[in-house]
DNA sequence: CCGGATTAATCAGTATACAGACGATTAGTA
DNA sequence: TACTAATCGTCTGTATACTGATTAATCCGG
């Protein structure tokens, strides 16, 4: 009367654990893919989101990558240090930073392109088509309808 | 002649994107189903195998969960100093630590148990049964054979 | 126009997560 | 046995990622 449950968990077989081995995972292709630019994933998103919002404050930049705000700031911060990202006051309210690109900025997205491009390519490499094709369809209905339960959930869809 | 590139990147299709908001997702979720235990994913996961490999060292360990060890060393700590797991210094080779799990580690464990298991339910509720054993397929089919491309690779499974 | 609520951003604190360097220890070899 | 190589763990430094508190600025009701 000792053992209810047993003895061994395994925990490939938990999503939790599985879904954390695979952000591992991805994160590792794209360093790979991207070696001498010294960007990480998250860079890349707000570079992009910048480049496609630009003149965006940071709390509409942390809803579309779904970060909180302090994460945001600390990003932007390097980001800003090294040059490829503006941060100004916005003149209508003073407590708002708007953030563009810059011509370094653009540059090392521009860069960084072909890299994402094949990260996502060598992430689902090991499924055929058709696969791929069911892997995403669920992976994205899993995201949008329980991204109220993350905790720094995400802007609904821009459409 | 300025864009040979579309305009905007939609990072919701993208596989790496998807997968971080999904693993931010599982990690709200366990924080939502353990709340008053004050534990994180990845150290259920270590009180987890260490239950499983009583005396085991802390390479071993890293490999389980597949974690740099640095890393490893880091929650260790923290789990070592709130006297939930001991480590000694092995007899047989000074430089390795042999880790177990304490009573309080035992009972904490056998708390966090239902809270777990519900986390991976809820992860999942989106889907039906049919899709759920689909995705489970798939995402285990991408971790283990994309495993060496993580930075930090698991072991092979035991079996 | 004043005072409280609201909002944008930041700050402090904690916890992964990794690379690279290092010290201690053991194992293997000449 | 002395020397070298390999191994385990740790340490430093950097980058997410979050909570909760705080600051500064704006908004709004009276």
């Amino acid at each position: 009367m000792e053992s209810t449950r047993p003895d061994s968990v395994r925990l490939d077989a938990q999503p939790g654990h599985a879904i954390r081995r695979l952000h591992q995972i991805s994160v590792g292709i794209f360093h790979q893919e991207t070696q001498d630019l010294n960007i990480t994933p998250v860079q890349y998103a707000i570079l992009q989101t910048v480049r496609d919002l630009p003149g965006c404050d940071q709390r509409t930049l942390a809803g579309r990558i779904a970060l909180d705000t302090s994460t945001t700031a600390g990003v932007v911060d390097r980001l800003e240090a090294r040059g490829l990202l503006a941060r100004r006051i916005s003149p209508e309210d003073r407590r708002v930073r708007l953030l563009t690109l810059t011509h370094a900025g653009e540059l090392l997205l521009a860069q960084t392109l072909h890299g994402m491009e094949r990260t996502q390519e060598r992430i689902l490499e090991p499924l055929d088509n058709e696969q791929q094709r069911q892997f995403m369809t669920l992976l994205q209905l899993l995201v949008s309808k329980n991204n109220d339960l993350s905790r720094a959930p995400g802007d609904k869809p821009q459409r």
